[in-house]
Order: structure tokens, then sequence, then C-alpha cells
DNA sequence: TATAAAATTTAGGTTTGTCTAAAAATTAAT
DNA sequence: ATTAATTTTTAGACAAACCTAAATTTTATA
């Protein structure tokens, strides 16, 4: 039996070993779980006690083949039910992320899977994130950050890695949502802001900080 | 802020108050919810401060406006979660309850409603049981138990009492499922089992059992 | 290498929700 | 009206998950 909370430090070391590959600290889980140094430190002797990661004390945490299943079906469900909220129940992508973080947790036997067969086994989210089939195996998608585009490129929106509803929502003023089309015109040196334009002609000036955080796919 | 253990007994309290009008006693409680009465003693301490329930010891207790309030919106999740996961999903009626229990709990904002119109505004659940509206009115339907029918009258299933997997396993083994017709042909005095017809031409008998827990609607 | 800074763990405590066993109150039965 | 049975509450504990403050270990710096 694996609890809400130990579900969640699970996936909180799946996606910071994700970034790095050495072992987790056990600031980095405190900050992505938002919590103290201490409380991270009680849950790893509970999950260590189950197997699920390996910890060695003030070396951090990697988790084990167990934990990191356990993570990948957890984030499975996440993705699948964003996926529900938006395509059927209306929602845009930057409200979803809390219902998902609640409806990850429900535990049921086909469940999961039956919801992947009614939303037609979606391979990504609507962040335009992997969607890991029921085996834990994981689509990858040829993508790269706006901010490495070269003049001249042209290419597609895939993704985020800002996930904050402020950004989703600049995104969707700018009309920069998953699949629209843009041509990269100019770098301004000074501050590597970014003219872009649009399929219908619009030209638009990024910050850098946008190039950043929006994936595309260069056609 | 109200706990899912809170939420589940002001859920509890409704349904023995449903059944009877006096006040819920806390063994009554402890059964619903399968505990021990020195927990429910506790829990309901604690609802009473948060004024959700009145409270006298030794005396039972009953829902204030608010704590009806919240366990009819509790109700209102469940049954529509219900109706998603055999309408939506392909569940069986027997199936769901336990997903529902857990899905009852997420909270979101326009989460229920967008469900609700996503269903199209379904007034009853796989059960037959009546959905209240997102004002909390309650949908009422002329029904009977069919151990009440006397021979040659004619009707249509449109819940049940019982709501164990088995029973209702058995009722879809026996054809009977929501808006199954029948007649009754004949109560056996000997021990009050039921002859029935099918619309297809087939017979059966029921136990005594069986026409105390199936609702019909006389046609 | 000694010292300072940062990271991590431990110690001790809180809240929620549960339990068993014992005490108290209510209700039923003589 | 007593006594017996039942119901309910209290007392005391426990586990999960969190916290703050203090101690310890590791890493960085002079
Ligand atoms: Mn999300
Ligand atoms: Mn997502
Ligand atoms: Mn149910
Ligand atoms: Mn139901």
């Amino acid at each position: 039996m694996i609890s809400h909370a130990e579900e969640n430090y699970l996936k909180a070391i799946f996606k910071i070993s994700e970034k790095e590959a050495k072992a987790a600290s056990t600031n980095a889980i405190a900050a992505e779980m938002q919590t103290t140094a201490a409380s991270v430190t009680d849950m790893l002797k509970r999950l260590a006690e189950k197997n699920l990661i390996d910890y060695e004390k003030y070396r951090g945490v990697q988790l084990t083949t167990e934990g990191s299943q356990v993570a990948t079906a957890l984030i499975r469900k996440h993705r699948l039910w964003e996926v529900f909220l938006v395509d059927k129940l209306g929602f845009s992508w930057d409200e979803v992320h809390d219902l998902a973080e609640q409806l990850e947790h429900v535990q049921g036997n086909n469940l999961i899977d039956r919801l992947d067969t009614f939303l037609g086994h979606p391979k990504f989210d609507p962040h335009g994130d992997p969607i890991p089939d029921a085996e834990g195996r994981w689509s990858f998608r040829q993508q790269v950050l706006l901010s490495t585009l070269k003049p001249g490129e042209r290419a597609a929106v895939t993704g985020v890695d800002d996930h904050s509803p402020a950004f989703l929502q600049y995104l969707d003023q700018l009309g920069l949502t998953l699949g629209a089309g843009l041509e990269l015109l100019e770098r301004f040196p000074y501050d590597q802001s970014l003219r872009v334009r649009t399929p219908d002609g619009r030209e638009l000036v990024l910050s850098e900080k946008v190039g950043q955080n929006l994936f595309v796919k260069i056609s």
C-alpha cells in the first residue's frame, strides 16, 4: 500500500532525476514538494523502508525499479486525466494541473486503461508532455527550445517547459498554442528577444524567457 | 476546509437520516462507516465544532443546513461520477461504487458542473438513485418495491435498494437491469416468492428478498 | 588545513483519524 | 424500582505526515 503523499514524493524524485542524472538531494525534493527538508528526510526513510528508493544518508536518493514504475504510472494517470479535462470537459490547459494532481491518486483496476481507450490512446498531454503507455514506455518527439532556432527556420509549437498558468495564459493570448506554426525572423542581440511571424501573417516579439520555455518542432 | 473523512461521515449521517426521521445514533453511523463507536464520537465532536451537525451527547446527531448541503453536494458528485464510469468508460453498475467513492472527493471549481454538462445533466445514476442538481434539488420518481405489486400488474425496473455487487450481478444475470419490463404473475404464499414474466416471454421466480430490494414503476 | 557556510538529519511536538479497553449513561427487562 | 443489557463516551495509544529548532555532516572558502 502506497499513500498519496508517498506517491507524490516518488513523482517529485522522478522529475528531479529526469533533469539531473545524479541522485536527488533532500533540498531539491523539498523545493519540488514545497515542504521542509526535515519532512523530506522523514519520508525518505519510509520510502527506503518500502524499497521504493535507494537512500544513503547525506548522499541523496535514487528511485528503485519499483519506485520508478510507481512514478511512471502516476505520471501516466496525471496526464491522461489532463487530456480528459481538456478534450472532454472543455477546460483550458492552464486550469487542469491541480485537478489532475488529485485525480492521479484515484486507484482502481481498469480505470486508467479504460480512460486511455476512451480518450483514444493519446501520446501527449495538453502541455505536449509524453504519456507513458500501460507498460511504462515513453514516446519521444524531436523538439527543441524556440530559443535555439536560427532566423529563417519554420517550426510548430509542441510543448512548454514552464507549466505555470501565467505562461500558458500568455501563450493563449499570443495564439501560440500546441500545433501553432511560426517562423523565426530575427534575434535581437541586445536582449536575445525574438521576432517571429505566425502563419496568419502576424508578427510577434517574444522575450528570451519565452524562447527558453517553449518547445517547437522544426518543419 | 472539510476533510475527506469528514465528508464521508456527513454522507453517512445523511443516508441514515433519509431512512429514519429521528437523530442518527453513534452506532448506526459506526455501522455505516464500518468503524468503531469511539471513532465516531471523536468525529462527531469535530463536526459539531464546525457547525456541520447538531450534536447532543448520548442523543445522536442531525445535520445542520450546512452539513446537509455538503452531504448533498457529495452525493451529487458520487452519482455523476458513477454515470461517467458506466456511460463513458463502460464499467458495469456493480463495479463503480468504490471508484466513485474516491472521485467524489476531488474538488475544483467547475469540475462537477462541467462533468454534469458533459454527461447531459442526468437525473438518475446507474442504480436508479436521483442526482441532486447544482442547487441541491432532488428529482423524485414514482416507484415502489417489486414486492408490493399485485398479480397482473406490469412495471419497469427503476432502481435497487441493495447496492451490493452480488445483487447487481444477479440482476444482470436475470436480465433485470434498469428499464427492464416485467409482469407479476403470481405470489406464492408459502415464502412470498414471485413469479414474473419478462417482455421476451421468459418466466422467472424471484425470492422475497429480491422483491424487497428492487424498485419498479408501475406502467 | 582550519574555519565558515550550506545541506542534512535528529529531536521533539502537533494534527488528523484511527484503535482497544474501561467508565458512564441510557434503555430494557425483571 | 432495581437490576441487567446496551449504547455511548472517555482515556490512553498509535501511525502518518507535517512542523520548528537544534545538532550533525558535508562542502566550500580563506
Ligand atoms: Mn500537470
Ligand atoms: Mn501536463
Ligand atoms: Mn455508489
Ligand atoms: Mn449509485
